[in-house]
DNA sequence: GCCTAAGTTCAATTTTAAATGAAAATTCGG
DNA sequence: CCGAATTTTCATTTAAAATTGAACTTAGGC
């Protein structure tokens, strides 16, 4: 059986090495994907932010699959999602199609972008339940017990609304 | 093919009839669950304590089984979950064996319990990593611009364990 | 304006988490 | 202290979530 390799400037054969993550490398992908796990991320995108947060230079994709390991599918929408919450940022270079990958500079905001997308719509989402549920519970004869616990959910439901827009502004305001 | 039913006081082949859950119920756990999700507990735990949260009296194990529709295991681990975390309380009467399960008083002190165990331990755990790591970057010739990227999520890290440990003292303090 | 490198999409697969339920353990009432 | 009632355990099943990768789309260098 023989492997014929032809080499020419079109079709450069090249052999990417990505090296495997360093010790400190892992533990910091440890640490994340801990956290991550904490909001409800997936590893693969903590992996991904933990990567491009210990390295000094910003990423290429090829980059990022490579020392990884994982799928192109899983690095385009792992970086969709970081984007989407304002955790990382793309530079693009002239001469070239590729994008680099960096960690948004403020961990703050990044947070504040995760959790604003994640916590927020959930609390507004049940505003208006919450408030039908009390008037319902009024309305038809619910123990007093009972119709306090919801009333005091509602309240508890508000404050957070209250709480989450002032920690969390919308970024655009 | 014939069907006898014996009864007697020692065998009273009780039907237990429980009710499905009513529309005010099933948005109550609507709620939970949203809210359940967010902190990581499953499903079926939220259901357990929208039930008892939407029920004037304690409810007996068989209660919350039949109502749910769910399994006794679940119906078990659940309420060791929600116990567990303060978030559940149980009654026994005198002259049964079975306890019975209503919500703690203060939905504050469950949600503190609740985070207490899901988010704390995994910062703390995280403390003695990132301080490792941030000393090996600098002894080692790791670029300023990661350094400080490890300090500052070191910081972090130590800000966010105060600010848990003040706002959620341990219990029996 | 081609044409291919670069990135995205999404159905299929793999992995992980949750629920089940039969068997084992426990716990009191008698 | 016996024994049925009650609850727990945990191997198995089921359901949900994450990942893959090949086909497809797009962007921009030439």
């Amino acid at each position: 059986m023989i492997t014929l390799s032809i080499k020419t400037s079109k079709n450069p054969m090249k052999k990417p090495y990505f090296a495997p993550l360093s010790a400190q490398e892992k533990e910091l992908t440890k640490f994340f994907v801990k956290m991550a796990a904490i909001l409800g991320v997936q590893r693969s995108v903590a992996e991904i932010y933990a990567l491009l947060y210990s390295s000094p230079e910003a990423l290429e994709f090829d980059v990022i699959q490579g020392r990884l390991g994982i799928s192109k599918g899983s690095v385009s929408q792992g970086l969709r999602f970081l984007k989407g919450n304002g955790m990382v940022e793309s530079i693009k270079v002239k001469g070239s199609r590729r994008e680099r990958w960096k960690p948004s500079p403020s961990l703050a905001a990044s947070l504040v972008g995760l959790l604003r997308n994640q916590v927020l719509p959930s609390l507004e989402e049940s505003k208006p339940l919450l408030q039908k549920l009390v008037e319902e519970a009024s309305d038809q004869n619910f123990s007093a017990e009972v119709i306090d616990r919801l009333t005091r959910l509602q309240r508890w439901n508000s404050r957070a609304l209250e709480l989450s827009t002032f920690l969390l502004p919308p970024p655009e305001a």
